[in-house]
Order: structure tokens, then sequence, then C-alpha cells
DNA sequence: GTCTATAGTGAGATAGAC
DNA sequence: GTCTATCTCACTATAGAC
């Protein structure tokens, strides 16, 4: 509920009367479950963060060569954004609200999982397989290119979230240059079709207080 | 002073004594100048969409072929992003804030600049130069890949944001793999050094009450 | 054009009963 | 684990003097 709400309205805008309400309780209710309203947005950035370095990660694992791992990022990290839009949606909006530890915490976890994107770029520039003139730039690009899907996928859309994650993930072998051969890396013909199995679901995170 | 204030802590949490504060006079003083807080926020947006629409239309009217029209586009985005930053981190954030009306004029302000995006990457494609799956996918990667650059540039980094303008620019042919004559479509070659000169610059901003 | 003063509302959080 | 009741504080906006 609080998802839902901070990410419509925002989290400065959201009381906790509305929360409360909208899980069936008092506002004094809710701090049987946390402390402050600052804790419950810091559980749900947790939860998103969580969710993409741990896909990420599992990727990783698998798989060698630095076109698949981009693929595999760019897809997985648009699936994310697409299958749990407002969790990662408050992600991308509201750091800015954490102070102090909780802002340091989070911060850490995104430079984590950003860093797995760098590598990526970096290997794939050494092994000649990128074309790419920074990689520090080529990474937010990719990023928020990727990120942004989250402010605008909708799942009554034509394409379905796995088609338009594999449609970013051949973007973002364009935007690196990706060629093997002499010819382009494109996604349809790496045989990764079955990198959504990385993004395992756990439960849902739109019910309970947060 | 309120952008700075509404790029720092969000529009939600800024109050409008703090605003006066930063000016130098009372909240009551402040109503002299603007009919509501949301007000300032509508000036500001406008100012930032205003920058956008301009520079790409000036652009637009002197080149012909997608590439360069791509290229300034991206290039003219970008530098607006990093030489207006705060600007352009209010209009991208706080966009929810608005209601009715307001919500409308902004929102329909924001299609026509897009909509410059998606004809130039549509022309392209018919034209052959551009190798993109979907037109609407491809604008939106894009737009998010350049609008991002006001999350993370300050004018302290090793590159100057016309550098960074020009990367992007070529990061964004190569997101829609442009070819010419068998061969990829560089920046660097398509001879657009002096783009910045579409991007006209006014009154500075950051100063009075907006 | 800017002030003082204040109305009116809602915020986050706590105490302590049950 | 959830309630009622209430604390304290900040908010946007207005009225009317100067």
């Amino acid at each position: 509920m609080a998802l839902r709400l901070f990410a419509e309205r925002g989290y400065e805008a959201t009381g906790i009367r509305s929360i409360a309400a909208g899980v069936g309780i008092t506002p004094a209710g809710l701090y049987h479950y946390a402390a402050s309203k600052e804790e419950i947005l810091l559980a749900l950035m947790e939860r998103g963060l969580e969710r993409l370095i741990s896909a990420a990660r599992r990727a990783l694992e698998d798989l060698e060569s630095p076109e698949e791992r981009l693929a595999a990022l760019a897809y997985l990290h648009v699936l994310s954004h697409g299958r749990r839009r407002l969790l990662h949606l408050v992600n991308d909006t509201e750091f800015r609200v954490l102070g102090g530890e909780n802002r340091a915490r989070i911060g850490a976890r995104r430079d984590e999982y950003e860093a797995y994107w760098r590598e990526v770029i970096r290997r794939g520039v050494v092994e000649g397989v990128f074309r790419v003139d920074d990689v520090r730039l080529a990474g937010f690009a990719l990023l928020q290119m990727c990120t942004g899907v989250a402010q605008w996928y909708s799942p009554e859309g034509g394409l379905s979230i796995e088609e338009i994650s594999a449609r970013f993930a051949d973007m973002a072998l364009a935007l690196v240059r990706a060629e093997r051969d002499g010819g382009p890396v494109r996604f349809a013909e790496l045989g990764l079709a079955g990198l959504a199995r990385y993004a395992e679901e756990g439960a849902p995170w739109e019910c309970g207080v947060g």
C-alpha cells in the first residue's frame, strides 16, 4: 500500500494516515511494523535493489562473453522494471529523502549494482567486442535508458514486457557497437531466450504495509 | 531559489518559508509574485521545456538528414541538461504534482517535444539509414538516456558538457544503428561542431523567486 | 512591494489502555 | 497487535496595514 501511494503521489506527499487507511488500521498501528515513515521507504528500496542485484549476479555466474553479459543485464533490468514497476519507480525517485545512514546504505547497494554494468562494459572494450569512447558515460546511458522503462511501461500496451526487454537488450548491444567476426551482435542471435529464469519471483511485494 | 530547493529537496518537501527566506522576504511577500506554490513550479517547468523545444526547432530548420537531426537533438538535449541541470531535474521529477490544467499544459508541451524525436527516428528508418525494431521504444530509450544526464552531471568532472554532449550524440547514432554507404555514422564525421549555437542563452534562471 | 498576524489544516509521532 | 487521544510542529494561504 505504501508502495502504491509513494509511487503515485510521492513520498513527501503521502501521509501515514493514507497508508494506514489503505491497510485498514490506524496511524498509530503502523508504528508496530516500522519505527518511522522513512523506514517503510527504506525497506521498499532495499527490496528493489535486492531484486536487481541477485538477478544480475545469477546471470553473470552463468554467462561468459561480454555481449551475453551486457544483454542479460539489460534484459533483466528492464524485465524487473516492468514487472515491479512501482517498486523501481520509488527507488529511482525518492533516493533524496533518505538521510545519513540510510542514504549511505542504499547508495552503496546501488554502486555495487552499477559496478556490474561498468565492469561488463570495460571487459567488452578490452576484448575488442565493444567500441565505446568512455565506459563511465556508456554505463550511465545504458542504465538510464533501461531504468526509464518504469516511467512509461504499462501492461496494457501492445508488446509484452519480455519482448520489450529483448528489444532493449538489443538496443544496448547497438549502443556499445558490439561486433563479432566483423558483423553486429544481435540479441536474437545470442540464444538467450531463457534469461527470464534468472529473475525468480518471491512473494508479491504489494501486500501488507509495504 | 525555488529552483535550487525544489531540485535538492523536492517540491513537496520545500516550504514557502524556505523559498521566501532564500530570497530575503517573508512568506506572504511571495504571493505578490506568484498566486501559489504550484504556479512557481509551473513557471520553472515551462522554462525548461521552452529551452528544449526552441533549440530543437532551430536545429531542425537547418539540418536535413536524419542522422544530423538525431545527433543535433541528442547533443542539444544533453547540453541543456548539463547547463541547466537543476531546471531539467525539476522538470523530470515533479511532473506528478501538477494537477488539472497545469498538468495538461506541460504534458502537451512535452508531447510536442518528444514528437520531434519520434519523427526524426521514423524518417531515418524509412530512408534506410536507421535500423530500429520499434520507433516508439527507441524514442523512449534515447530520451531517457539523454535526460538522465541531469542526474549525474557535475561541472567538476573531467569532461566538459560539450564533450559529453558529443559523445551522447554518438551513442544515440549507435543505438539506432545509423549507417551510410555501408559504414557506421559517427558524430565526429558529421561536421556538427557548431551545434551549441542553437542553444542560445537567455537571462540566467536561478536568480529571483524562480 | 513588503510587512505582521493569523486562520485553518494536516503532518509525524507518542502514551498508554485493552 | 491495535486502539483512542493527543502532542507538537509545519504547512499554504489570506487579510489588511504601511
